[in-house]
DNA sequence: TTTTGTGCAAATTGTTTGCAACACG
DNA sequence: CGTGTTGCAAACAATTTGCACAAAA
C-alpha cells in the first residue's frame, strides 16, 4: 500500500528523455526489455497518468499483456521511475515521476484530471494537520469534485 | 477496525429510529422484508460506514447474499436513506443518512475514518474553489492521509 | 395473486499470481 | 548460459446481472 510520504527512495528524479529513465533502469539493476522500453515511450509522450489498459493498448505492435503491464508498474514504481494514483472511481492511472511531487483535483463527473503544483496545496494540508492532526496528500489520492464546466452543466 | 473519532450525539438524526427508516421505506415503495430490516437495524448500530461484506456477515441469523445487500443498498441510497462513500483503498461503505452531511478524514495505513462536521472543511472547500474552479466535498471520497497515530508509528 | 425481493450462479472490472517459454546481458 | 521478463490462464476482490423461486402487499 503506497503511503504517501514514502518517496523516500527517489533520487530527485527529471527525466529529460526516453534513454535518461531507461539508463536509470538499468542502473536500478532491471533489464531494458522491448516492453519495457515502449511503456517508458509511451508514457513520456502520454497527456497525463494512463490506465494499465491504456498502457496495454498504446503499444506500437500487439498489445502489451495487462499482467505485464502491472508487473512492469510495480517495479518501475519501485525504482523510483513511475507513481500511480487514484482519481475516483475507475482504475489506477500512471505517470512517470518527474521532478517535483504533483498533486491533482480530479473530476468526478467528466474524469479531468488537474495537475497541481504542491505548493498551491500546502495551505490545505497544514490547516488540516493543525486541526486533525492527520498528514494528507493529494498526489495518490487527489480530491474528487466537480470540475468548473461540470459544476455548470 | 474502522474507528469513529467523532461523535455524532448532538446532531438531530433524520432518523431516530430503525422504525422511522422503514416506515420511511415503506412510503417510497418499497417492501419491508425481513433481510431490509435486519440490515436497517444492523446499520443502525453500527459504529460507523460499514462494507457490503460486514452488512452481510453481521445479520443475525444466516449470512445475507451479497448480491442482495448490493441491491438492497442501491435501493435505500435511490430513497436517501442510505449513503456510501470510499476510504482509499478497499470496499465502499455505507452508512444511513443522518441529517447535515458529514465529511470525513481517513488514513490509508489502519483504515480509520473520522467524522468531520461540514462546517470545518468549508475552508478548503472555498479555498479549492477560488483557486481552481472546483467544487470538491470530502463526503463521497474523503482526504486520505495518515491519521496521527499512524503518522508517527 | 401480483409484484418485489432473495439466493445462487455467472459475468464484469481491476488487479495479482503461477508457470513454462523466452530473451536480455 | 542464467536469471529476469513475457504471455497465457487462472485466481482474486468488489460489484453487477440473469433467472427461477420465495414472500410481501
Amino acid at each position: 500500500m503506497a503511503i504517501l510520504s514514502s518517496q523516500s527512495k527517489g533520487q530527485s528524479l527529471h527525466f529529460e528523455s526516453a534513454d535518461a529513465v531507461l539508463s536509470a533502469l538499468r542502473s536500478a539493476g532491471l533489464r531494458i526489455s522491448t516492453a519495457r522500453r515502449m511503456i517508458v515511450d509511451f508514457l513520456f509522450e502520454a497527456s497525463g497518468p494512463m490506465s494499465a489498459q491504456q498502457i496495454a493498448i498504446g503499444m506500437d505492435r500487439t498489445p502489451l499483456d495487462l499482467a505485464s503491464v502491472y508487473r512492469n508498474m510495480e517495479k518501475l514504481e519501485e525504482v523510483g521511475v513511475v507513481r500511480h494514483l487514484h482519481a475516483g472511481h475507475g482504475p489506477g492511472r500512471y505517470a512517470l515521476n518527474r521532478s517535483g511531487v504533483p498533486e491533482y483535483l480530479t473530476c468526478d463527473r467528466c474524469g479531468a484530471l488537474e495537475e497541481i503544483d504542491r505548493r498551491e496545496l500546502d495551505p490545505v494540508r497544514e490547516a488540516v494537520q493543525e486541526r486533525f492532526g492527520y498528514e494528507v496528500g493529494f498526489t495518490h489520492f487527489p480530491m474528487v469534485g466537480l470540475c468548473p464546466r461540470c459544476a455548470r452543466g
